[in-house]
DNA sequence: TAGTGGTCTAGACCACACG
DNA sequence: GTGTGGTCTAGACCACTAC
């Protein structure tokens, strides 16, 4: 017998063939929104791919296609010969190449920033060879403090091509970076990030408003764009008082 | 005119349709293969899909499959009306739920274990929440501390339902815990973690060696099973002065 | 044995980038 | 215009799971 499972069933799709968002990823979306809303509950079946293919109107594979981007993000599990459920445990957070501005932002901490550098260098030979350039290229410098409710956070230093973007101040200090970065056309891609921890110097502990000693949380991180090209290589100081990485991550299959 | 790129017609690919591996995984094998040889070098283009296809004797799609599985490791980068490209920097680690032990190992640091308890106890209010099971249900708590070159790296602490996995000292001892698990038929999913710092208290200080007051590193996990079951929730504390968390990591396109 | 997802085929048309 | 990847179809057979 063949049952179709209470909760889909309860689902209307609406699919528009003349949007130009793609067949698999409307369907992608509104079963998002379903699980969202908790129509389809965990551990709840989906029902089989071919039953809901007739049902839509669409082919197997751009209903496979749908379903495969929901496994990716972490929200189904498909099981061969047994079907397509819901994982119990919800993803809250899917990892990001983290933005500290958008994740106190997201946090509703209303994050400012004051730049307290912001020239053009030539590159030294630590940063020309984590950006991979030549040393003595030109590169920006920027170094800048963040702060939520008027109390730093952070201390941001970092070192870009000089030819890459304008970063002019005004906008470093009501926004992020990165959507600087995006805003500008560039798309990041990856990037390698090392976390550690340290000791306060006396000038840290000064700057950050902490006492000499105090462990400081450490980001170096440096990041690429579609090509592979480096555009962004940064030491980031963080109070461990006031700041932790959090983290969700999936296990590549 | 159609040029078939010098990189891509040096490889000769030897396709299986008897084996049990699938023709596009085979494929995808294939190419990592070569471009980790230095055969596809940053930059190649790889040639359109449909001449691919031809060559090899496989469907468009299945030469897709192989493609996206790339794309999806970073090692490729496509782009609408200009072709498939080998990313110029290559991702050296992709991030993966980090295993303390895999990656002293693969660091070439032989790591040892030494297990300072496991006991079957109830559990606590905070170890119920974090593991979502009811408080005062058995658990078993991990106590380990592990080293490199006989110089303490960091102290383990684990908590997992008691009747998950059978978990021997002897192989604690040997191997890591994530291992044990794997080998258990237990698939890990998802995980959460908390990354931060704090300095060290007296006791802790001892443990690992470090002098009071040292910087330490710490993380909080809980780990999750296919279904989204709660498989294992630990505190865990690192020397900073002996180590970091290295990640290499994609932006979701 | 029945039902599920996993793989694969051989086409088709479209949107976009580039010369 | 030409070539590229992006999307989509309507089937097919297989492997695995559960009963």
């Amino acid at each position: 017998m063949t049952r179709t499972p209470a909760g889909l069933s309860a689902i209307t799709f609406t699919l528009d063939r003349t949007s130009p968002i793609p067949l698999y990823h409307q369907l992608a979306q509104q079963l998002e929104a379903a699980i969202e809303r908790g129509v389809l509950t965990p551990g709840n079946r989906l029902g089989n791919e071919v039953d809901l293919s007739v049902r839509l109107g669409l082919s197997r594979p751009t209903v496979r296609q749908a379903i495969q981007s929901l496994v990716d993000k972490g929200l189904l599990v498909r099981r061969r010969g047994v079907g397509t459920q819901v994982v119990h445990r919800q993803v809250k957070r899917p990892l990001e190449l983290s933005s500290l501005y958008d994740d106190l932002e997201a946090d509703g901490q209303r994050p400012t920033t004051r730049v307290l550098r912001n020239e053009t260098v030539p590159a030294s030979a630590d940063v020309a060879a984590a950006l991979g350039i030549a040393e003595g290229s030109e590169v920006t410098v920027l170094e800048r403090l963040r702060f939520t409710h008027d109390r730093p956070v952070a201390f941001l230093c970092n070192y870009l091509p000089a030819d890459l973007v304008p970063l002019g101040n005004a906008h470093l200090e009501t926004t992020g970076l990165y959507r600087m970065l995006r805003s500008a056309g560039i798309t990041l891609h990856s990037a390698r990030q090392i976390i550690g921890a340290r000791s306060a110097a006396p000038e840290e502990a000064l700057r950050l408003d902490e006492k000499e000693g105090a462990a400081l949380l450490t980001m170096q991180r440096t990041a690429y764009d579609d090509t592979g090209r480096a555009v962004e290589y940064g030491t980031h100081i963080y109070r461990a008082s006031r700041y932790a990485f959090d983290f969700q991550l999936l296990v590549r299959p």
